[in-house]
DNA sequence: TCCAATTTGTAGCCTAGGCAAACTTTGATG
DNA sequence: CATCAAAGTTTGCCTAGGCTACAAATTGGA
């Protein structure tokens, strides 16, 4: 058979609908590279300290979690700190190492570090893959800023 | 008195607080341009074509109608066509203007014009004004392409 | 040890933004 | 000018992701 009839996910041809479906997406990655960050970090990674990361109240943290357990991305114990699963890892890997080239990328272009922090957070989510490869040739061509 | 009580918007410093904010605003924006480009193209913006053009159904576009009449931004009467107020108008002018800048940009670093449309449309709402202007400033760097 | 501050959980509330199903209005066409 | 398909509305439902208020558990310090 020619074009197999599942290929991964249908990437839809909608600019809107790839929007929404990214947002889908946005708050998990988020959390997860937050959590292993945490973890590095402190130790653990407590409801309390996201909270405060993710500018939300705890019980937010607390909800989101859930749905985090639920999907298989974390496991968590009451009152306990929150650990990240296998699948839970590679999402929050390769969300760090998408955050850092988007970061290096606004940084290449111009773009002051704290300004850039702050935008790379929201942009990273809307990339397609020749996007993010675009980015990533910019910042190797860019000359070594002296 | 130094530092006046209220200035504009108080601009976050959490980058994740600022994301929310920015999606507050992003449907409003994406529907207005899109309403106006209706307009344009076909003298009016109907609901159906409107679901079409973001991939919904036209019960979710009616909802959203209402919310955009809640808070000024365009008229609607039963089985009429949309209108645009004042307002409106000009969210959609400046969503425009912003839209075909991060466009333009991304073409400029080299993506193709498809992908480029698809990724602009999320990558537009998390835009400050520096970035922006770093984004305007390689597109006229760059050398008319041949 | 124990107790009070901190942290976490629970209950209940809200808005945005999706959906399907059923009903109503509009307007083109015979 | 009656009909009927297309468009729009209404109702009711759902999930995500916010919030407050209050209850319960944990834990470090006296
Ligand atoms: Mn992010
Ligand atoms: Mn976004
Ligand atoms: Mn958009
Ligand atoms: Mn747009």
């Amino acid at each position: 058979m020619s074009s197999p009839t599942h290929s991964k996910k249908e990437t839809p041809i909608n600019p809107f609908v790839r929007v929404r479906e990214d947002h889908a997406t946005e708050l998990a990655e988020d959390y997860l590279e937050l959590i292993e960050d945490l973890i590095e970090q402190s130790g653990e990674a407590r409801a309390v300290d996201i909270a405060a990361a993710m500018g939300v109240r705890q019980v937010t943290v607390t909800k989101a979690i859930g749905r985090l357990k639920r999907d298989g991305l974390v496991t968590a114990a009451p009152y306990r700190s929150i650990f990240l699963t296998d699948q839970g890892k590679q999402i929050a890997k390769r969300a760090r190492a998408r955050h850092h080239t988007v970061l290096g990328f606004l940084v290449a272009l111009g773009v002051d570090p704290e300004v850039a922090e702050i935008d790379a957070e929201g942009i990273e989510h809307h990339l397609s893959p020749p996007t993010f490869i675009a980015m990533q040739k910019f910042i190797e061509q860019q000359p070594a800023v002296a």
